[in-house]
Order: C-alpha cells, then sequence, then structure tokens
DNA sequence: AGACAAATTGACGTTGACGTCAAGGTAACG
DNA sequence: CGTTACCTTGACGTCAACGTCAATTTGTCT
C-alpha cells in the first residue's frame, strides 16, 4: 500500500462514479498515475478531487475549477494569479448571493400565492379562458 | 389594431426570442391565432405566457406549466386537479427551500475562505503540489 | 489454468431550453 | 413592380456533466 487507491476504491470513498472520475481525466482536472493501464490516484490527485468537489459545493463550472486548479499547478507563488483567483471567489460569491436573493423573492411570491388560498390557481384559470 | 401582436412586437414587449415563442407553440405551452401563416398573439396568449415566464421564475419546468396551463384549459373548476396544483406548488416550495438552504451553506462556506485571508487560495496550492 | 471481478477505451445517448442556419413566403412601402 | 423587412417551417447544433453500453484486457483467487 503505497497510499494509493484504485478507481474502484476513489468511487467508494468519494461517492462518485468511474465515469466521473475518467471524465475529469479526460477534462484535464485531475491527472491519475498510471500501472500500466490501470490508474492510481495518490495524495496528490485525490487533493484535487476534494477541491473540485468543493469548488462544485460552492457552485463553480468543471471549466472555472480546471483553470484555478491548472493556474496554481503551473505557479503557486504568482501574486497576480493570486489576486486574480481572489477576485474569481468575491464575483462568484457575488453571483451567488444575487442568486439567493432572486431564491428568496421568488419563495416569498410562491408563499404568498399559496397563502393567498391558491391564488396562482386563480390566476391560471383567467389565463386559461 | 384588434389588441393583437406579432411576433415581433412580444419579442419586444416580453424580452423574448422567435424562437422561443415558436418553441413554447410547439411545447403546446401557446396557441397565437393564424391570419394566414403569421402567428398574432391575442389577450389569452399574451397573458398564458406571462404565466409561463412567472413559472420560470417559480422554478418550475415548462413541463410542469404546460400541465398546470392546460389543466385548467380543460377545467378550472375540477377540485382534484385544483388540489393537485396546490400540491406541486407546495412541493416547489419545499424544494427551493432546500436549494436555499444549500446555498446558504455554500455562501458561508466561501466567505469564510475568503474572510480568513484566501485559505481556498492556499488550499488550492496544496493540492496543486 | 480457469473463472470471475475489476478496469480499460471508445462511442453514442441524455436532459432542457432554446440557438442557428437554410430556403423560401408575403406584406407593406415607395 | 421591386425591394426590403419581417415571417414561415424544418432540421440540426449547443451546453454541462456525466450515463450507458460494448468489446476487450488485466488482475486476483483458487
Amino acid at each position: 500500500m503505497d497510499d494509493v487507491l484504485t478507481i474502484g476504491e476513489m468511487c467508494e470513498t468519494y461517492e462518485v462514479t468511474a465515469r466521473t472520475l475518467r471524465f475529469y481525466e479526460q477534462k484535464e482536472l485531475i491527472w491519475p498515475i498510471r500501472r500500466g493501464a490501470r490508474r492510481l490516484y495518490d495524495r496528490k490527485a485525490r487533493a484535487r478531487l476534494q477541491l473540485i468537489l468543493r469548488g462544485k459545493r460552492f457552485g463553480f463550472s468543471l471549466e472555472d475549477i480546471r483553470q484555478l486548479l491548472n493556474m496554481y499547478e503551473r505557479d503557486g507563488s504568482n501574486q497576480a494569479q493570486l489576486e486574480r483567483t481572489y477576485e474569481l471567489a468575491v464575483d462568484r460569491l457575488a453571483q451567488m448571493e444575487a442568486q439567493r436573493a432572486e431564491l428568496d423573492l421568488a419563495i416569498a411570491e410562491l408563499k404568498q400565492e399559496i397563502a393567498e388560498g391558491a391564488a396562482m390557481i386563480a390566476a391560471f384559470k383567467a389565463a386559461a379562458e
């Protein structure tokens, strides 16, 4: 045990499918070691996967995540890129908060419609004819 | 002016594309009048479009919206269907609140990372090598 | 060695809500 | 009557993030 996991073990550990792992690799998000044709995931690969999953929780697209990851793969100490990442995070936060505001609005509207004794239904009837 | 709009006028008024209107028609969400081959949108058609857009704001799928709309097109007074609509709305509300909870969590996490002086960035660096 | 489990690549399919041509029809204006 | 501008149908394309085969190869166990 060289502290590496097979694809099957990865699937169990992180609750993803093998297809997903191969897909991430194809998209250049992760690069497992090869032993023959088989993939072996070392500590680094697992750290990257965790960041991918975390990024997804943050609502980043895989492409965003790839860019962030590869940025720091090449040069983690580059100050400009560091700031770029920071900006990306702040932007993303703003997007998420805007999305939240929209969602809140929609929830409030829907709640009111429901509370008003199915006013929405009345509205649908009106539009129906 | 018979209180009808051409497709182009509809596009400007509701900020949708012609493709979208034809798509909604193909999906049986809306039925404009025909004068020759051309579509003309009367008051009823416009009311339906507004409900479609509203439904989308609520996060309903077009298929959900179609069912709701057509349900009341056929029989607005059917009690069972009324209740079905009500249930759909309540379900949808629950979904939206769950979605908001997730979003809140993600926002909180991201905020913390940012507050911690770009801890996320450090994490990305760690995973990069 | 035989059997069975686990992995591999490649390729096409899925979902939703449209976008984007192509090729032509027609209404209205001057 | 000619020229635009607007409209029509049909059909294929797009995007994201994988799912779902199929055919084959490799690894492990007995």
